[in-house]
DNA sequence: GTTGACTCTAACCATACGTCATAGATTACG
DNA sequence: CGTAATCTATGACGTATGGTTAGAGTCAAC
């Protein structure tokens, strides 16, 4: 049980924070002493990083509310949607830089700008009917399956954690072990067969494309890396390469 | 003189805006009626223009406020700040995106991502510690000459402008009619060399490297290049392409 | 018992307007 | 000229996310 202090510095939010979102009903502490002291549990914990993510995402406390407190939503569906947002966002940033430099060559250059073409980038009002449909649409989708995705690992007990992290060490001791062979070798093969397996059995239908993406992303994303690298060096490279090999050879 | 709903619909801004730029100041129109009716002139309008464009550019009501009142304020070194600032939210979306992409592989694979690693491209505080000072520097910086760039052309007359445009066009004319010779023929190479000094003489000391920018941002930018083209199809390009021979040969 | 660190609630502040509500002004039309 | 429709004005409340006091109670240590 941790106090509003220890929660904020440990998480990095204010207190004044902490005490907007009780207010809101967005985290309220388990319990409270008798003195109303608030007091959070590692659970309460969990949503703040739940909140935090989504928040970093720009998702509104509303909505974020909302997604957490719907069990029947589809983060995947919304994470897509919202990603659609950011890129929008993103052009429209890079449009303000051009903007930008061009103002500043214009100055420098003695170009007198009109104002009409001064705006010439812009569309705001584009830009936010498209936000605001995306919002809408994305507010639909809360009330579908969220589960879907989720729901199967959410209910997973510690025994079973354990279960599937030794038998996720084991297929990478596997595979690690097999290394020097290089990315055709039988048995690579095999454990990277074994993998996929693992993935579909506990997670999610990992079908070839997921598969071959997941590969992808393995040695493109420096977290994924650094996690799997622990294992061994050059681990991460190597389970991409079988990969790649295993879905080549699997696509119809 | 035009009325609050006629300025409205001109420029596409709400009235209500319009009462709020006049509540706090930022924009007062130039008489009321005795009713109390606001009208606005042109030269309203033209400061309307320059908040949105400081509005676009994601300045503050505030900012915004103070950079048009102050006449000593270096607009060129605003932007470059500004610039900055923009260039640091597109990389913080950059990777807001990597990590929702993260997040759906991560769903998709099965993985099941550490908060901590979640978090991981994040530093927020730092982005706003960054974010701030810029913006302190920006205002430090308000105190600057506003016209060392500005004023200069601010004080043309209309007949001034005539005169300017007539020389520009006769430059651009020359041009036009020597594209048919190449970029190194010595008559397109005098006319660029007469552009660089009316550049010089009614706007800004026009370095080579400034002239070399330039001529890149004719091809590259459209607004630029449609501008230029209107005199002759394909004279931006040529523009360039002489700019660049010229430059190469007289830097240094 | 006193001090210092921590906690609580309440309330005002800021952004950039949207959204009424109420009332006066102007314009169009018959 | 009378009336309706349209436009305008001010005023005030609401929104979202907390920051920032302010006054007061709580807790642990010395």
């Amino acid at each position: 049980m941790y106090k509003v202090k220890e929660v904020s510095t440990m998480v990095g939010v204010s207190v004044r924070t902490l005490h907007h979102y009780d207010r809101i009903g967005l985290l309220e502490p388990e319990t409270t002493t008798p003195a109303g002291y608030r007091l959070y549990t590692d659970h309460n914990l969990e949503r703040l990083q739940q909140i935090l993510f989504f928040k970093e995402m720009d998702f509104s406390l509303q909505e974020i509310k909302e997604i957490l407190d719907q069990p029947d939503f589809d983060r995947k569906k919304t994470l897509q949607t919202h990603k659609e947002v950011l890129v929008k966002k993103k052009k429209r940033i890079e449009k303000m830089i051009k903007t930008v430099d061009y103002t500043l060559v214009s100055i420098e250059g003695g170009i007198k700008m009109e104002n009409k073409e001064m705006f010439n980038g812009f569309d705001m009002k584009e830009i936010e009917k498209h936000q605001q449909k995306y919002a809408e649409e994305a507010k639909q989708k809360f009330g579908e399956a969220y589960n879907k995705t989720v729901e199967k690992t959410k209910n997973y007990t510690e025994e079973d954690w354990k279960n599937i992290t030794e038998e996720a060490n084991g297929i990478y001791a596997k595979l690690a072990s097999r290394m020097e062979f290089g990315a055709e070798d039988e048995q690579a093969q095999e454990a990277i067969h074994e993998w996929r397996q693992h993935i579909t059995k506990y997670f999610y239908e990992c079908t070839i494309d997921t598969f071959k993406g997941l590969g992808e992303m393995y040695v493109a994303d420096e977290r994924f890396t650094k996690n799997i690298d622990k294992h061994k060096k050059g681990l991460a490279q190597f389970m991409k390469d079988t990969m790649y090999i295993y879905c080549d050879s699997h696509s119809k």
